[in-house]
RNA sequence: GGCCCAGUAGUGCAGCGGUCAGCACACUAGUCUUUCAAGCUGGUAGCGUGGGUUCGAAUCCCGCCUGGGUCACCA
C-alpha cells in the first residue's frame, strides 16, 4: 500500500513553525516510501478560521520548500482539502453514528455543563459528560432536534482500558472511564477535530498520521471512531512538541513561533527547514547540515527521538550562518538579500514614511535600518525617558498584551488598541507610545510607530518590545503577577 | 488534582548490555588576521534518583523525583 500523510493546519493565525516541523516529518516519511504527502486545512471553527490565515500558511510552508502532493491549491483526487467544503461527508457520517447508536444528541445547555463541570471539579472527580442526554429515546431526539439546539456526541465506554498503539511508544493504555463523551458536531452543524480528521484521514487514504504529543489524550476517541465506522486505523505517531527554553509548550507569549518572523528577520528557508530536521532528528552520520533531499533518503522513524526538544534560536542562528558563507558568492548573496527586502515592494512603503524627515540622501539610512535589522542594544535612558523603569516596563508589557491579543494586524487597528489602552490607564498617549518607539526602532528619531509595527509584523514586533522589557530588567514573576492583576483590573 | 508521555553537559543530538560516554551550539583559553567575525587547536560541563536483573548497565525491569502534555460546541 502507498504511504500517505498529511499535515492538516488550522488556519486561525500566523504559519507556526511548528506547522513545518510536523509538516517537514510528514513529507519525508512519505517521500522516503515513494508516497504522497497532502495538505489539508482544518476551518471548522469557524469564529478562528480565515482565509488570510489560510493563504499565509500555505505561501509560509511554500517557502520553507514543502511542497505537497494534493492540497486546496492544487487539488487532486481525494478533494475537497478544506474542511469547511466537506460538510455533507460529516453530516452524512454523524447520521450513520446516530443510527447505530454510537453517538447521540446532547440538548444541554452552556449552563448546566458549567455546573456540572463545577460540581466535578469540587468533588474533584473525573470531568467529562455525565450522560445526561444519553437516555432520551430515539424518536424523541428525533423530534426534539427539529426545534432545539443541540450538538451530537460520542457514545464512549465507562469502564475498561483503551490500546493505542504509537510508532515511537509502543502500546499505550489509557481507561475509557478517563475519556470524555466527545461534542462531534457542534450546535453550527459543523465538525469539530475528532470527527473530521478521522473521516478525512479514511477517505484520503492516510497511511500514517504524524502529528504532535498532544494528541495522544484524545487517540482513544479517534481510534473508537474507527471502530464505529469499522475502518482501519492509520498507524500513529506521535512526535514530541517543539519547546521554549523553559520547557513548555512552544507559544508565541515566550517566543517568536511566526514563520514570517524567521523570514523577516533573516534566515533563509533552507536553514530554518535543515534546522527543524533537526528536531528530534539526525542523520545517521551525525552531519548536522544537510538538504531535504538528504534527509528524505535518510529519513527513519526509529531516529526520531522522543524528549521534547528546546527550540534554540542561537543554533538556528549559527546553521542559518554555515548556509550564508558556504553556499553563497556576493553575487548570490545580494540576490538573496533583493529577495528578501532590498526590493521595492518592501521598500517604497518605508520611503514613503521617510521621506518628509529626509534632508540628504545620507539621512536615509538611520532613518530606516531599523526595517532592515534584527534586534538592538538599548540606550536605557532613551528606553525610559521621562519615566521611572518600573512604569516603563509596566507599560511596555501591558503594550505587549495587548499586542498579542490583536487579532487584525494594520496600523489602525494597533492605533485604536494604544488609545484605548492610553484611556483605561489614564496617561497620555505620547507618554504610553514613547518606550515603544524605542523598542521598535531603537532611535527617539524614527517613522510613525503605527505605521512601524505594521510593517515590522507581529511576531518582531513583540520580540522587540520583549527585548526592551529584558534589557530593562526584565519581570520577575512577582512584578508581572502584580501586573496581570492591574491589567485584568480594566482589561 | 486525575490520566498520559518523556528524562544523556545550559541547548540539540549519538549511544541500543562490554574501550577513559562521542559530536554540534553556547561558554572559555590560545592561534591566525590591521580590527571584528569566520577558520584552526585546546578547555569547562552530562547519563535525574534509589533499588533490582546481569560477570558487566546510559542501555533491561520497578519505585521515586523532575519536566511536559491533556482534561472545550479550539485544533
Amino acid at each position: 500500500m502507498k504511504v500517505r500523510t498529511r499535515v492538516a493546519p488550522s488556519p486561525t493565525g500566523d504559519p507556526h513553525v511548528g506547522t513545518a516541523y510536523i509538516a517537514l516529518f510528514n513529507y519525508c516519511l512519505a517521500k522516503k516510501h515513494g508516497g504522497e504527502f497532502i495538505l489539508r486545512i482544518e476551518d471548522t471553527d469557524q469564529v478562528r478560521s480565515t482565509r488570510a490565515s489560510e493563504d499565509m500558511i500555505l505561501s509560509a510552508l511554500n517557502w520553507c520548500g514543502i511542497e505537497w502532493d494534493e492540497g486546496p491549491d492544487k487539488g487532486g483526487p481525494h478533494g475537497p482539502y478544506r474542511q469547511s467544503e466537506r460538510s455533507e461527508l460529516y453530516q452524512e457520517h454523524a447520521q450513520k453514528l446516530l443510527d447505530s447508536g454510537h453517538a447521540f444528541r446532547c440538548f444541554c445547555t452552556q449552563e448546566r455543563l458549567g455546573e456540572m463541570r463545577a460540581k466535578q471539579r469540587e468533588a474533584g472527580e473525573f470531568q467529562g459528560y455525565d450522560g445526561h442526554c444519553i437516555g432520551i429515546s430515539a424518536d424523541e431526539s428525533a423530534e426534539r432536534a427539529k426545534t432545539e439546539e443541540h450538538v451530537i456526541r460520542m457514545k464512549v465506554p465507562r469502564e475498561g482500558t483503551c490500546v493505542i498503539d504509537d510508532h515511537f511508544r509502543g502500546d499505550i493504555e489509557i481507561e475509557w472511564a478517563t475519556v470524555d463523551m466527545q461534542v462531534l458536531v457542534k450546535s453550527d452543524g459543523l465538525p469539530t477535530y475528532h470527527l473530521a480528521n478521522v473521516v478525512d484521514d479514511h477517505f484520503m487514504d492516510i497511511t500514517h498520521v504524524m502529528r504532535g504529543e498532544e494528541w495522544i489524550s484524545s487517540a482513544p476517541k479517534h481510534q473508537l471512531l474507527y471502530e464505529y465506522f469499522g475502518w482501519e486505523m492509520p498507524q500513529l505517531c506521535h512526535l514530541p512538541l517543539l519547546r521554549n527554553p523553559d520547557k513548555s509548550k512552544l507559544s508565541k507569549r515566550k517566543n517568536p513561533t511566526s514563520i514570517l518572523y524567521y523570514e523577516r528577520m533573516g534566515f533563509l528557508p533552507e536553514a530554518l527547514l535543515n534546522y527543524l530536521g533537526m528536531m528530534a532528528w539526525t542523520m545517521p552520520n551525525e552531519e548536522e547540515k544537510f538538504t531535504l533531499e538528504e534527509m528524505v533518503e535518510n529519513f527513519d522513524l526509529d531516529r526520531v527521538s522522543l524528549g521534547g526538544p528546546v527550540f534554540d534560536t542561537e543554533k538556528l542562528t549559527w546553521l542559518n550562518g554555515r548556509y550564508i558563507r558556504e553556499d553563497h558568492t556576493p553575487a548570490q548573496l545580494f540576490d538573496r538579500l533583493t529577495e528578501w527586502k532590498f526590493n521595492r515592494e518592501y521598500v517604497e512603503p518605508i520611503l514613503e514614511m521617510a521621506l518628509k524627515r529626509t534632508e540628504r540622501l545620507s539621512d536615509l539610512e538611520p532613518l530606516v535600518s531599523h526595517f532592515f535589522n534584527g534586534h538592538f542594544e538599548y540606550d536605557l535612558e532613551e528606553l525610559t525617558g521621562k519615566l521611572e523603569t518600573d512604569d516603563a516596563l509596566k507599560y511596555l508589557q501591558f503594550g505587549l498584551w495587548r499586542l498579542e491579543a490583536l487579532r487584525d494586524w494594520n496600523s489602525e487597528a494597533i492605533m485604536d488598541e494604544f488609545k484605548s489602552l492610553s484611556e483605561a490607564m489614564d496617561v497620555k498617549l505620547r507618554d504610553l507610545l514613547k518606550p515603544f518607539f524605542v523598542a521598535m526602532s531603537g532611535k527617539t528619531v524614527s517613522t510613525p510607530l503605527f505605521d512601524t509595527l505594521a510593517v515590522l509584523g507581529p511576531d518582531m514586533s513583540r520580540a522587540r518590545v520583549r527585548e526592551a522589557i529584558n534589557q530593562l530588567g526584565g519581570l520577575g514573576k512577582k512584578k508581572l503577577k502584580k501586573l496581570e492583576k492591574e491589567y485584568s483590573a480594566f482589561g
